[in-house]
DNA sequence: AATATTATTTCAAGTACTTGAATTTTTTTG
DNA sequence: CAAAAAAATTCAAGTACTTGAAATAATATT
């Protein structure tokens, strides 16, 4: 790798004269900085971005803390959160929760020993009895928390506005004339309980019963509970509709329903959540409460560089949910 | 951030004591090297990597160039990667091409200058005219190539045995007797032109034609060319089987055919590839050749690793094919 | 007790670059 | 043409740490 010294030598100048010089500062004479700055180009002069870290206290990177590669919510959040880095000249460091992470505090120290200014933090899902709570009390730097949250959550948040939108599809539902509903629970996320929060307030708000029997729990399970979903969808007395925590239980809810020769949206309506790329091939086409997953990312990174620019004034921590919107396709049964 | 000079003054020793003992070295009295040690644990110093970097010259970071976040394909390739990765000590950095970047000149020099110790590198999908080979060559460190490649690719490369994939399936077809057998292709990778070759010399070796209007290119079509596909199969004298360049694509022949009233499989077989995790809610469970992703990061991962290893030792690019497998599921007519 | 030996700690230079101060070079002025 | 002023360049210190050499302290030997 060619360093300044290079660059100096080969123009018989000091490496301050080179510094100075591609930075294009005026203090150094038109004619040495012109061929300085053609030596610079001719041999590809990369300035050593670990310097300037060193220098600065401020590595211009950001750290990540993700769950999996495999789930493409998420990947839309990274990808709002790459735009925005990106733009603001930050780099990442990803480290992910269930690729080979025995202790979460190896995660902290690998963020803290290559310095980066701010941290976005995914919950992870997968680790029992995680605790990182004090480890994030104990970061020095910024945080935003994304998608997923606590109770008590002192630091920024951006999520989705999940108990609305299950209002939301909860109210199309009783709009279409719909009663007896039930829900897909998905009780081991914090976006689950949401979710469910909004039907259960909405049908109290409609006068409706919420019947037990009518509402699984299919967190944690195989298939998102196709089994369970069968099971309660062949007992008498079904429900007319099913809200779905997401679109892969409302979809595991259509092939239980197809078994069962039950159509939909004729004798069972569905609503999903997020959208997923299958209404291309599902028949027939899911309703479901659109997220905007890269929106969520791009605001977390707009917070976390206000944040790092704010690092020295009082801490003042934002919870920020984006809006969710029902999108109507073909699920539900018209009146 | 607590630095070693911290240290040293708690401890009212110099800095150097202070790097050795925390390094364990029996050079520094034990009472000394067990004093500052506590030291160090209670205040949580954090060694500062961005330093050690630039002595030792290498960065213990790997720069990834990745096309987007929303494939869980190539999730399951970072997978791999970050799983070595990580057991390996280094870290990652993560370039988009999907995300906002105007040159590829500049995702180079991205790297440069954060100094990454090695690449992997996913060729751009969605850049028109890209032409980074010239960037390729001009880096100066080692390479993995991934997933995808070009005629004449001279750096290291792993990717899937894709034509062997394509013989297996086309085979399978062949030994469930239908020999009417058309190809869904997707040009625009190489690992489309890999399995369409797989798929016409399987169909040559058993002396089986290859008609042109059983097979439709929907490389770069929306929906996996669903149109395209519809159109083919209501056309007189449609074919018995399709084999599809990737399970999206078997799925919207699928849907094509639901629209046509053609009974999958009885009159019409269909094969996809990569195994993408549909077949929980799909009915017929599609058959499907399944790729080993993780795998392939794995051994990309190793590759790279053992290149940066051996930096000083001549380059002897290698190339390596993971294998495919055939799964048999309910898309494929039986005698 | 003086010296030799060993044990322990510190010094100084190096990593690649930035920055204000100091120095050198060039130009202007009396 | 010398002194002053301005312009251009270089010096030196700092960033956080490592490393072998040098210095100091402690102990052993005569």
């Amino acid at each position: 790798m060619v360093s300044l010294k290079d660059i100096a030598n080969v123009c018989n100048v000091s490496e301050s004269t080179v510094s100075k010089a591609l930075k294009g500062h005026p203090m150094i004479k038109l004619g040495t900085r012109k061929k300085i700055q053609e030596v610079a180009l001719k041999y590809n002069y990369q300035p050593n971005a670990l310097v300037e870290s060193m220098q600065t206290g401020r590595s211009k990177t950001i750290g990540i803390a993700y769950n999996n590669f495999y789930d493409s919510f998420a990947g839309g959040i990274l990808t709002g959160v790459f735009e925005k880095l990106c733009a603001a000249g930050y780099e990442t460091m990803i480290i992910c929760w269930d690729v080979l992470v025995s202790h979460e505090a190896q995660v902290f120290s690998r963020f803290s020993r290559r310095r980066v200014d701010g941290l976005l933090f995914f919950p992870p899902m997968k680790i029992p009895g995680s605790n990182y709570l004090k480890e994030l009390r104990d970061f020095h730097n910024p945080i935003v928390v994304i998608d997923q949250t606590w109770p008590g959550n002192e630091f920024n948040y951006v999520g989705s506005d999940n108990v609305r939108g299950a209002a939301l599809a909860t109210e199309h539902m009783i709009e279409r004339g719909i009663s007896d509903i039930g829900f897909i629970k998905y009780s081991v996320v914090s976006s689950g309980t949401e979710r469910w929060q909004g039907f259960v307030e909405t049908m109290q708000k409609h006068g409706l019963p919420v019947k037990d029997s009518w509402c699984v729990d299919v967190g944690k399970l195989p298939n998102y509970g196709y089994e369970l979903i069968l099971k309660m969808l062949s007992k008498p007395g079904r429900p007319e509709g099913l809200v779905c925590f997401n679109d892969n239980c409302a979809y595991q809810a259509m092939a239980a329903a197809n078994e069962l020769g039950i159509r939909i949206p004729e004798e069972l309506s569905l609503i999903g959540f997020g959208d997923i790329m299958l209404s291309t091939i599902m028949r027939p086409k899911l309703t479901t409460v659109k997220q905007f997953p890269e929106d969520i990312g791009r605001k977390a990174a707009d917070i976390l560089l206000e944040s790092i620019k704010k690092r020295d004034e009082p801490y003042v921590p934002q919870s920020i949910l984006m809006p969710e919107e029902l999108i109507c396709r073909d699920s539900v049964r018209r009146q």
